[in-house]
DNA sequence: TAGCCTTTGAAGAAT
DNA sequence: ATTCTTCAAAGGCTA
């Protein structure tokens, strides 16, 4: 099931991302309507600090480097060796900060505005005839507007393209290339001149990017396995609201990747980067840990329960963002009877692959199904599995958007019986760590 | 030095 | 239809 689209005003244009109209975008993304707004993913769609780095500009921003598929030269310009946003000097200083309400602390420093300004990240984007007022004395001749399916051999930086030469696989990827070979030179040949575009960051992963330097700096760790240990806790600890932001904000970006990469799919990346070594877990049960995982795991935990201070235990998962919209025409009552102390790490728990929480049918593709609501599969998260009592009070993550706005107030009945379950549920989760084996 | 670790979510593949 | 797998960021760590 699909993300439930918001019917926010000026995204309609996006739904359909396979058939990007410029004429319809042009008024309907607010994100870039204005020419003095900043895109309001602005710091959340680097993808990649390389391209921030304005000591160490990578080597695919070298103004001496050609395109590696146009073999046009790159353009330098000092706004490329640090953000997006290629407004001038005059008004950069109108730019308000475009996550201001998520990082009201931090901002300045975290994304402070080179003396260059911004460059948009979505140059494509801005080529439609709306946006052509934000960008059109902003960029170079290479970067005029192109047809989506050419973007990726314009040399257009966008971040979330990485130049082949920094992205590729050691050893020409061949190891991970089924088309690899010698009758498959030509195809190689096609693959390397690919760029890498990336995928589109998450929710989550926005939220990381976004709170990494703060934790960094507060826990004074860099580890970022602990760090996003820490992290991953502390989204959990956001209202439904708090993380219906970084969906919404997933989700443009997505409609924003899908309009600039019509023909790009997940797909493209797999086998991009290294096959991870989980093959050696198979051979142990799900509550067995490998003594690596073990180790790494154990080691993380002191140090988050020192620096995770429950500043944000207002939310609870069940306030989750079903929708950003249902999250917004209900805002979840601070149900901060629990803090991040009363749920363990839960993460811990999690003996190996990936499942989908099922606290929270997130707006995904399970959201879509019917069934999703009525045939519950506790099961795919550990930790429930092992605590089925918790789960029978769960009872089960029925899709918020399957349910009346009436249900989804905070005070109505339905939701303060979730509350209840959940809390309930809560205290049971330093069960899942007794299933950890402490070595 | 490539890959792992660690998190959640999205999307595609597999069942 | 459901489950599993891969990738996205990131920086220290390890083989």
């Amino acid at each position: 099931m699909k993300w439930p689209l918001l019917d926010v005003p000026g995204t309609a244009a996006l739904k359909d991302s396979r058939s990007p109209t410029p004429g319809h975008l042009s008024n309907k993304v607010p994100v870039v309507q204005h020419p003095h707004h900043v895109h309001p993913l602005t710091p959340l769609i680097t993808y990649s600090n390389e391209h921030f780095s304005p000591g160490t500009p990578p080597s695919h921003l070298s103004p001496d480097i050609l395109d590696p598929k146009t073999g046009i030269p790159r353009t330098p310009h000092p706004s490329e060796l640090s953000p997006y946003y290629p407004l001038s000097p005059g008004a950069v200083g109108q730019i308000p900060h475009p996550l201001g309400w998520l990082v009201p602390q931090q901002s300045q420093h975290m994304y402070s505005i080179p003396p260059g300004g911004f460059r948009h990240p979505y140059p494509a984007l801005a080529m439609n005839p709306s946006m052509s007022s934000l960008v059109s004395s902003r960029f170079s001749p290479h970067m005029v507007p192109h047809p989506p399916h050419s973007l990726h051999q314009t040399g257009i930086p966008h971040p979330a393209i990485v130049s082949p030469a920094i992205k590729q696989e050691p050893g020409g990827d061949n190891a991970s290339n089924p088309t690899h070979g010698k009758s498959s030179v030509p195809a190689k040949k096609e693959e390397e001149r690919k760029p890498h575009i990336k995928k589109p960051l998450n929710a989550f992963m926005l939220y990381m990017k976004e709170m990494r330097a703060k934790v960094v700096a507060e826990c004074t760790l860099k580890e970022s396995a602990a760090i996003n240990q820490i992290l991953g806790r502390r989204w959990h600890s956001l209202s439904r609201e708090e993380q219906a932001k970084y969906y919404d904000l997933a989700r443009k970006e997505r409609q924003l990747h899908s309009q600039l990469y019509p023909g790009w799919s997940a797909r493209d990346n797999y086998g991009k980067r290294k096959k991870r070594k989980r093959e050696n877990k198979p051979d142990s049960a799900p509550e067995s840990f490998s003594p690596q995982h073990k180790k790494q795991c154990m080691s993380y935990l002191p140090s988050e329960k020192m620096c995770d201070s429950p500043t944000s235990s207002h939310g609870s998962m069940l306030d989750s963002p079903a929708t950003p919209s249902a999250a917004l025409a209900s805002p979840a009552a601070p149900a901060a009877t629990h803090s991040e102390q009363a749920q363990p790490l839960s993460l811990t728990t999690k003996p190996e692959g990936r499942a989908h929480h099922p606290h929270f049918p997130l707006p995904g593709r399970a959201s879509g199904s019917s069934s999703s609501a009525s045939t519950p599969s506790p099961s795919s998260h550990p930790s429930i599995s092992l605590h089925s009592q918790s789960a029978a009070l769960l009872s089960r993550p029925i899709p918020f958007t399957s349910l009346p706005p009436s249900l989804l107030s905070p005070s109505s009945p339905f939701h303060q019986a979730a509350l209840h379950s959940h809390h309930a549920l809560l205290q049971t989760q330093p069960l899942s760590l007794v299933t950890k084996p402490v070595e």
